[in-house]
DNA sequence: TTTTAGATTTAGATAGGTCTAAATATTTTA
DNA sequence: TAAAATATTTAGACCTATCTAAATCTAAAA
């Protein structure tokens, strides 16, 4: 099936929103995600139905069929396999590969990327944490515990980001929080829910915003 | 300037087909060049020529203007450079590289290439012995010494192909020869320039064609 | 130098992806 | 449950890049 980088940019979109719902994506959330007007996405959604990529009833929203979910998971695969590129071997920083991945996700190979995942030594999730699609399209999801949820005086390593927003990660390099950081969790603030916690022995406090940003696997 | 992929390709052909020519490039060669038909090629011509990346007067042909050679000679640069990283991390062969590279040399990034350069280690040729554009467009081209130029009893190395065509590649690889083989020259044949040569004590014969194809350096 | 062949350009059409504005459907709220 | 607000779809347009067919120009041959 050849499809062009506008198709797989909405299945790839469709994919996301769709993540961990069961209900239908509307048209107005695709839009949004792909920033055009609404009676774009309409137009589209019709010819991936037509292609059998999704599901689609009138006014219903869309979900995508085995087939479309198989081809966007293909692509977010070659999307985090160029992101481990970009930042291990070009020296990129984990704020500045998503827009460059973006475009490379959508370069067209039947042996490229499974090329590229064996020169990267088949790494398991990109620079954010993320995990990896396998070649079949199996992908090993980390169990969703937020930094928020730990308990005082519990250990716990970061193991992902929830929004990998450029802005988002330059604060991490900030505060000195990477992927594998141990954190210890001192205290919580009943009343804004921030947090006290222990970072290579500095103690320092952050928002609830952030510790619901951070996925984490206790010790 | 931002260029679109196809306008990209463009320039690149009609660098191409200009490199050691005076004359202007016509309409139909540049058809031909990018399997077009010529109707599409005086369309984009046009479009080209109002953004002043080419010299064009009706049925006159085109040329072009220092702005259009310089991104020419970028985007040929981004291709060689991507043809080494295929070649040397991923472990293509010179004959499958191009198709590939003719879609990385479209990327849009204002750093990528320079990384990537710095990662293969500034790299002088491509895998089938083409020069790559330094940072400011500069190409060291090598002197176009063809072996069928060799005389009797001289050694030469082979520095590149002028021709690079899957099949010739192949070829090449079957008889034992790459860029950097020895060769000596045994003899000539002047009924159809045919030649006797000897590579790794292993002598053989090649046609006037195929010694035609290949650029050497004289010891 | 006139005819003819070949190259080039123009005109009009098509396909993909987008948009605005208007029409229609659904959901919310009073 | 009817009115209002919001979401979705349709209709018609535009832009890019392409094509075919026809018109025009240039170069070669007679």
């Amino acid at each position: 099936m050849k499809l062009s980088q506008t198709e797989e940019n909405y299945l790839k979109a469709i994919y996301s929103l769709a993540y961990s719902k069961t209900n239908n994506v509307s048209t107005t959330l695709i839009s949004a995600a792909l920033k055009t007007k609404a009676s774009s996405v309409t137009d589209m959604i019709k010819k991936l139905a037509d292609k059998n990529l999704i599901h689609y009833k009138k006014y219903q929203g869309v979900s995508l069929t085995n087939m479309g979910k198989k081809i966007a998971v293909e692509i977010i695969r070659k999307h985090r396999l160029w992101e481990v590129f970009l930042v291990s071997k070009l020296n990129y920083n984990w704020d500045e590969v998503h827009e460059l991945a973006e475009q490379l996700e959508h370069i067209k190979s039947d042996t490229l990327i499974d090329k590229l995942e064996a020169f990267l030594e088949f790494p398991t999730n990109d620079p954010h944490g993320d995990p990896i699609p396998d070649k079949d399209g199996n992908i090993k999801h980390h169990k969703n515990i937020m930094l928020s949820s730990v308990e005082i005086e519990k250990y716990c390593v970061v193991i992902g980001i929830k929004d990998s927003s450029d802005s988002f990660l330059r604060y991490l390099d900030r505060i000195g929080i990477q992927l594998g950081s141990t954190l210890k969790v001192i205290s919580k603030e009943a009343f804004d829910n921030s947090m006290r916690i222990e970072n290579n022995q500095v103690p320092f406090s952050i928002s609830n915003q952030i510790s619901q940003n951070l996925f984490v696997k206790v010790l």
